[in-house]
DNA sequence: ATCAGTGCAAAAGCTTTGCAGCGGT
DNA sequence: ACCGCTGCAAAGCTTTTGCACTGAT
């Protein structure tokens, strides 16, 4: 996988960003990954390839993508972490389970005419939204915790 | 209003909590709050009732109706601090303009039957989801600032 | 009187930033 | 060779925690 690291540079540089190791090494795993990473996961996936990257590299770049696009960033429930994905071709939103954390992908949004409606209503154009959806997937179902 | 501090000791009881003038303090606060309000919002508000409360305080009565179902605590788009409002007595959901940051109440939830087919497709169990909706208002349509 | 609740200060956790040196074009 | 990118360490910001004191029942 590790000399997969230069896959990425024309794909940069058509986001207007420099190639470099780091990048395109971060581009990978979040390829790899199938799930929303932390900076920290992806800064111990990234040690393993580069053993000198820093987590303000990944900090850095994960910024970066950002702004321009290639990744979401978001927040899970009341989580403190941010959490990464690339930005997936088409829109998609996730279905997370509170037992064992599992994420669903749901590629149907059922919010388009809502929007639309909304629009409407309320004089806005609506140009994003979020949306996630929480439970208890089937082997979870059977250990839900009392609330405390 | 600072009179009104003890209107909610009875509400406090009910929910199993000891009525203090701080408590009833951030619930007279929470109340008037039109929108989200983040701990530091609710601690400087607080402090021209009561100089001395502490925002550690804050933090703890947060935490604590939290986790006895009074309030919703979340975070808006990728902002790191927590934010939180008193939990509306129907299901509701925000739309929330990008350029003034105002935020208007959407009543209607339009995801009830889409989580019934959501829960025989992946034989989860689905207890709650998070829906935000972003967009420009009226007024701010005309200033959608440009990507950098 | 008891024991939970609070204020203060310090610590913890996530993220950002200053700076000097490295590396891509 | 230039100038942006990176590593390291330190700082910043939000939130949590330890401890001694206060206050509600």
């Amino acid at each position: 996988m590790v000399e997969d690291n230069l896959d990425y540079k024309e794909y940069l540089k058509e986001h207007g960003l420099k190639s470099t190791k780091q990048r395109n090494l971060l581009l990978t795993l979040l390829h790899e990954a199938s799930t929303f990473a932390t900076a920290e996961d992806l800064y111990f996936k990234a040690k393993q390839a580069d053993d000198t990257i820093s987590l303000s590299t990944i900090y850095r770049i994960l910024e970066l993508f950002n702004k321009k696009n290639i990744i979401n960033k978001t927040t899970l429930l009341e989580e403190a972490k941010a959490v990464f994905e690339l930005k997936p071709i088409a829109h998609r939103h996730h279905l997370i389970c509170l037992g064992c954390k599992k994420i669903i992908d749901i590629d149907h949004c059922p919010l388009e005419s809502f929007e639309k409606k909304l629009e409407a209503t309320t004089d806005f154009s609506i140009v994003d939204h979020k949306l996630e959806l929480y439970g208890y997937c089937k082997e979870c179902k059977n250990n839900i915790p009392k609330k405390s």
